[in-house]
Parts: structure tokens; C-alpha cells; sequence
RNA sequence: GCCUUUGUAGCUCAGGGGUAGAGCACUUCCUUGGUAAGGAAGAGGUCCCGGGUUCAAUUCCCGGCAAAGGCUCCA
């Protein structure tokens, strides 16, 4: 008997019956078959060495398909297994499942503890194993002889995932003097595993919960070459280099006070200008797309957030009330801008001429958030959104999502993002129960979504099941330098508030209508904003961001005096400058202001201040050579109308 | 909040039961210079906070605070 086996190019190849994929991989090549880790057999992923059903589809997976990886570092996470049973006998394990950049095992050492000091014995452990090809063998195995084996063993967290499991559908997978429960798939054998790092040690509760025992957390990463992980290794480095945390102390941006509270974060001068800096490209953009600045207070009574429902949802997981001395009124610290711009709406009766009325606000918030989950400015106590809350009618929704979309878009060229994508989160196909709004509000949205990023040509990703309760939305995905995905700007349909808040117009028909909101912040929080473009620019931030534009070395203390005078003019030409007015040499101030990332270095001397140029040095580029000042400015603010798209 | 790690000069970090260390930054002086570190001298500390052990604690122990990583990615 033949079975015939289609491969995704589309040619057939006929094998013996029982052929599996390495033997197909063999067939193509020896190099093929050294490569690969699994295979995708009519859309599923198995062992590469499970004979073939007759007729399918397969496609060969390797390091470089996502499935290949994951499947390689599954089975790594087996092998560290093993490595830690033979390092500390009597360990139980809990699960260890592959995960975006690598793998991690959770384990219950009993008493012991495994510390940074432990890794690298566990690290040539693994190696040691790996080394021996070790053959992961497949077993299908009764419940009763599963129950049995780690009873046996005394690991009652395998026990405890037996349970959940149904009889005949139990696999064991053994490699060399490890046997572990589970469904697969797996590598080969261990040999492919030639680069093994443990990266970090944490505490994890059994099963995600806090009322359980915590086990130890292993986290690891393997590689199909030294060569993979050495170049891992540099990419953290760099990840740290241009950690914002680090940039922002370095740069003068921001700072922390453990007396002002964690969380909370204080903008130095060059931050805080930094900051004015991108609101102020806001508010330009945002007045021409017909937006209208609001502004409220930091504080709303309890009663607006009861309206809202933002009490009941959130209430007790939020910074509790402020209370009067006299009155004993209530108040919140208010965590969204929404529910006060809702009362701005119903402060008058609307027409549907108003609509559709854009509200915007830079409205700091502040959220209560759990002490370990502070990060830097990327997860703060209190924050400023770039807020707006479009109301309009439901026919209006797709045209105003197509135009917040082209802001985002301004956003992200202005600041050198070139790979993103937009997310549409939409409803469950299947329980529609979960959402508020009527069905055909829902379906025009949706719709309207989906047209408005297609017509903008934004490559799309459609979630089902991930919209809000209130509405569906659009996130735009971006990819930084380092290629980590940051999710930026968010469009979001609400039937919630308006209905809450019974807000109405009065349309052409002239009965009451119920408008749709729509929230949108295409900075999202300027805090991790800012910390996203730090990290995205490595500090070196566009142009027309730049805390300081160009910086003027005076080549001796004689020239000071030419510098100021430079300086003055340039500053008149709304150039961000200052002088270096150290008594160093000229090497020493260039060396200076290149580690600060000034964009421009001006050198002047006898030559300049004869002639009144201006000799420039570009931040990472070198000499550019002599022009007069006149030339320069002019440099300088064509570079900026290119980069804002102003041109 | 919980687990692991960390907390020493403005910054980066070394050290260690008995008077506190380096490099950079800072101040002063010398030097007056042309595209990535000129030279010298000096100043700078509640060794995170509180308690305990000890003749003696910055060091060891306990507690707190802050920071970093993790606690979602289901054998």
C-alpha cells in the first residue's frame, strides 16, 4: 500500500504505508531531515517520527517556522527537566509549556531554593544530556497506569492535571531517565539543542493562583546554534542599553521619589519639555481634524462613577474615595476623563448638526495599580492620555475612525514607527449575550471598522471575542527597532456611557437619538508613550522632539563670546541650542555632546567667527562641513516639515 | 499583594564584624586648543529605614520601604 503525501507546494510524492514525516524529509534531502522539528500533518502539529495517515497534507517544520521553535523549546523544557531531577533529586514538577521567547518549568524543590548561582550547573546539565541525542519516544498510556506511575512518584501536581484528562487520550514522552505527561509534540531526540541559557528564577502560583502554592518558576531559552544565542544574548543587551529607565535618568527626563510615592512619576525641565512637545503636535493635528479642547477636574463625585458603572466595576480595586471634613461627600481621583466629558455633552441640548462633537482633553488619570506591577513610565499610578471622545451618529462612525486613523498614522510617521498593523477586536461569533448595544448598532460598526482600515490600507489582524462589553475596537500593533511589539493608540466604540448617561440629540426627524461614543488616544498614555519612543529611538529622538537641537562648542574660551551670539540668533530661528561653555578642548566637548545625542554639533573658531558659518558635525555622522548659519536653520527646518509631514 | 534578586558618593559599581573605596561627574588652579576623554589639587557618605545579636553592625539576623525580574501565554 502507497500513500500519497501533498507538501505545500502543492506537488504529491507517494511513500510506503507507514512512512513518516522524516522519512518524507529524507526523501528530500539529508540536510532537510538534520533540520527538522516537527511536522505539520493535515494543519496539526505532531512528531516528526509518527508514521503518516494515508493522504494528507504535511508540511516539514524547522527552526525557522514559529511552530518548529515552539516545539524545540517545549521539548527543552523537558530536557531542563530532567537536568534539574538529576541536579536535585525528589523534585516535583508542575507544567512546562514553550512561551514567546523560549520556555519555562515550574517546580516544587521541597525546602531547597535554586538561586542566579545555580544556572550554569543546570545549564551543563542540559547540555550533557542534549549532547547524548537523546530519543523523545511517545507512549500512549490508561489513566489507571498514569495515576499509578506518579503516585508512585509522589508528584501530585501530575496527579492533579491527570484528573482533568480523559482515559485514551493520556501520552507519556520519555528521554533518557525522564518521563514526563504530556500531549506533545516533541523534537526528534535532544541533539538539536546545542545552545541552552537559564535566564531567570520566579516565584509562580500552581495553576495561575494566588491560593495555591507557589512553585519555582525556571525560565530558559535554547537554540539550534551558539551562534542563535550569542545573537539573543547582544539583542537583551541592546534592550537594556536602551532601557527607558536608564535613558530617561541619563537624559534628564524624568525621575521617582520613593517620598512622593512609587508610581508617580516627576518630569525634570527636558522631560517635561519633551512632553509639551508632543501635546502641542497633538493639539495641532487634533485642530485641524476639527477636535475641541475641554478641560476637567482631577476629582469627580463617587455618584459620577456609580452612573457610569465604573464604581461597581472598578470600585474597590481603585484609589478609595476622598472625603470632605465637613460634608462627608465623597469624591474619586478620577481614573478616565469619559464620564466628565459625557456631562459636558448633556450640559445642552444637541442637534444632529453638532454632531459629530469632538471633545479633547490631556486629562491626567490615575489608576491604583498593584505595587509589583510599577514599571518604569510604561505602568505608572497616575498618567496623561492624549484623550478624546468623539460623539456622533452611527452613520458617522465609519468616517470618524478613518480619520482617527490618519492620525495615528501622523503619529507614527512623525516618529519613525514603520512596521505596525491595526487589531480589530470584534464580538463572539457565537454568545452575543455578553454585550450591551443593539445587534444592528453592533454589525454597522463592526463593519465600519473593518472598511475604515481597509480603506486606509492597514494591514489587519480581526480578533473575535476580544471587544469590550461596550463596543468593538481597532489597536494599532507597532514594532519597534528591536522588533518588540507594543500595543499603541486605540479607537474604541462605546454604547455604554451614552446609555448610561442618557445622552440624546435631537435628530432631523425631530425625536431623541442616542449618539455612539467613540474613545481614541493615539499616544495612549504620553508616560508610556515616551518610554515606548525612547526605547523605539535608543534616545535619539527625532529632530523636531529633540530636547536640544544643536549645541555650540566654541573652539577655545576666545570664541565664547562669537558662540553666544550664535546661539542667539539660532534660538530667534526657533532653534533649541545652547552653548558649551567648558574650558575643554574641542575633542573633549565633541566626545560630550555625541554621548548626549545632541543631533547637531556647531564648532566655531577664528575661521566661523570670521566669516559667520558654522562648522557641523552630525550626531552619529560626522563632519558635515562648513555652511553659514543662514543655510543651517533652514537645514534644520526642512528636516523637521519632512518628518511631521508638514511638507 | 505574593516569590526571587538588589539597595554603599550625583552616576556606575567594588568592598567587608573594628576610622569607607574606585572610575566618571562636580569645585579650584594650570593649559587656550579645530572634530570622540589635556594636567594637577580638592570637596563630596545616616553604607535605604527601624529593630535585634555583639565590647563593636554599613557588614550577621528579623521587620519595613524602594527598585529589577516574575506571578497570562494551561500536560
Amino acid at each position: 500500500m502507497k500513500i500519497d503525501v501533498t507538501l505545500p507546494d502543492g506537488t504529491v510524492r507517494s511513500y510506503d504505508e507507514g512512512a513518516t514525516a522524516m522519512d518524507v524529509a529524507k526523501s528530500i534531502s539529508e540536510g532537510l531531515a538534520r533540520n527538522v522539528l516537527a511536522a505539520k500533518v493535515n494543519g496539526e502539529v505532531r512528531d516528526a517520527n509518527r508514521p503518516l495517515p494515508r493522504n494528507c497534507s504535511l508540511a516539514l517544520l524547522t527552526w525557522n517556522d514559529a511552530e518548529g521553535k515552539s516545539t524545540m523549546w517545549h521539548s527543552s523544557a523537558h530536557l531542563l527537566a530532567e537536568a534539574v531531577e538529576a541536579l536535585y533529586p525528589g523534585t516535583k514538577f508542575g507544567i512546562g509549556p514553550p512561551i514567546e521567547q523560549g520556555f519555562y518549568y515550574d517546580i516544587d524543590l521541597g525546602e531547597r531554593t535554586i538561586g542566579d548561582g545555580d544556572f550554569a550547573a543546570i545549564e551543563a546539565k542540559m547540555k550533557e544530556l542534549a549532547s547524548k541525542k537523546l530519543v523523545f519516544e511517545r507512549r500512549a498510556v490508561p489513566k489507571a497506569e498514569a495515576i499509578a506511575y506518579f503516585t508512585d512518584k509522589g508528584d501530585e501536581y501530575k496527579l492533579e492535571l491527570l484528573e482533568g484528562l480523559q482515559d485514551g487520550e493520556i501520552t507519556f514522552y520519555t528521554q533518557g531517565n525522564f518521563t514526563d505527561l504530556c500531549r506533545g509534540p516533541h523534537i526528534p531526540d535532544t541533539g538539536s539543542i546545542k545552545a541552552v541559557k537559564v535566564m531567570s528564577v520566579a516565584g509562580a502560583y500552581w495553576r495561575g493562583d494566588e491560593k495555591r502554592k507557589q512553585l519555582t518558576r525556571l525560565y530558559a531559552i535554547a537554540f539550534p546554534k551558539q551562534k542563535e544565542l550569542d545573537e539573543y544574548l547582544v539583542l537583551l543587551e541592546e534592550a537594556k542599553k536602551r532601557d527607558h529607565r536608564k535613558l530617561g535618568k541619563e537624559m534628564d527626563l524624568f525621575t521617582f521619589s520613593e517620598r512622593v510615592g512609587a508610581g508617580l512619576p516627576l518630569w525634570l525641565p527636558k522631560g517635561a519639555a519633551l512632553r509639551e512637545r508632543l501635546i502641542d503636535f497633538m493639539k495641532t493635528a487634533q485642530e485641524e481634524a476639527g477636535y475641541v479642547q475641554v478641560a476637567t477636574p482631577h476629582i469627580g463625585s463617587k455618584q459620577l462613577y456609580v452612573t457610569s458603572g465604573h464604581w461597581e466595576k472598578y470600585g474597590k480595586d481603585s484609589f478609595q474615595p476622598i472625603n470632605t471634613p465637613q460634608e462627608g461627600e465623597q469624591f474619586m481621583l478620577k481614573p478616565m476623563n469619559c464620564p466628565h466629558h459625557c456631562e459636558i455633552f448633556a450640559s445642552r441640548p444637541r442637534s444632529y448638526k453638532d454632531l459629530p462633537l469632538r471633545l479633547a482633553e490631556f486629562g491626567t488619570v490615575y489608576r491604583y495599580e498593584q505595587s509589583g506591577e510599577l514599571h518604569g513610565l510604561a505602568r505608572v499610578r497616575g498618567f496623561t492620555q492624549d484623550d478624546a471622545h468623539l460623539f456622533c451618529r452611527p452613520d458617522q462612525v465609519k468616517e470618524e475612525f478613518l480619520k482617527v486613523i490618519d492620525l495615528v498614522l501622523l503619529v507614527l510617521k512623525a516618529l519613525n514607527f514603520e512596521h505596525f498593523e491595526a487589531q480589530v477586536s470584534l464580538r463572539d461569533k457565537e454568545d452575543r449575550s455578553k454585550y450591551i448595544g443593539s445587534d444592528e448598532n453592533w454589525e454597522k460598526a463592526e463593519q465600519a471598522i473593518i472598511d475604515a482600515a481597509a480603506e486606509c490600507g492597514m494591514k489587519t489582524v480581526v480578533e473575535y471575542g476580544e471587544a469590550a462589553f461596550y463596543g468593538p475596537k481597532l489597536d494599532f500593533m507597532v514594532k519597534d527597532a528591536l522588533g518588540r511589539r507594543w500595543q499603541l493608540g486605540t479607537i474604541q466604540v462605546d454604547y455604554n456611557l451614552p446609555e448610561r448617561f442618557e445622552l440624546e440629540y435631537v435628530g432631523s426627524d425631530n425625536a431623541k437619538h442616542r449618539p455612539v461614543m467613540i474613545h481614541r488616544a493615539p499616544f495612549g498614555s504620553l508616560e508610556r508613550f515616551i518610554a515606548v519612543i525612547i526605547e523605539h529611538s535608543a534616545g535619539r529622538f527625532p529632530l523636531w522632539l529633540a530636547p536640544e537641537q544643536a549645541v555650540i562648542l566654541p573652539v577655545s574660551d576666545k570664541f565664547v563670546e562669537v558662540a553666544q551670539g550664535l546661539a542667539k540668533q539660532l534660538k530667534a530661528l526657533k532653534i533649541r541650542t545652547s552653548v558649551d561653555e567648558r574650558n575643554e578642548k574641542v575633542g573633549r566637548k565633541i566626545r560630550d555632546a555625541e554621548l548626549a545625542k545632541s543631533p547637531f554639533m556647531l564648532v566655531v573658531g577664528e575661521k566661523e567667527a570670521a566669516d559667520n558659518t558654522v562648522a557641523v558635525r552630525e550626531h552619529g555622522q560626522g563632519d558635515l562641513g562648513s555652511m553659514s548659519t543662514v543655510a543651517f536653520a533652514a537645514m534644520i527646518q526642512e528636516r523637521i516639515k519632512e518628518q511631521l509631514a508638514l511638507a
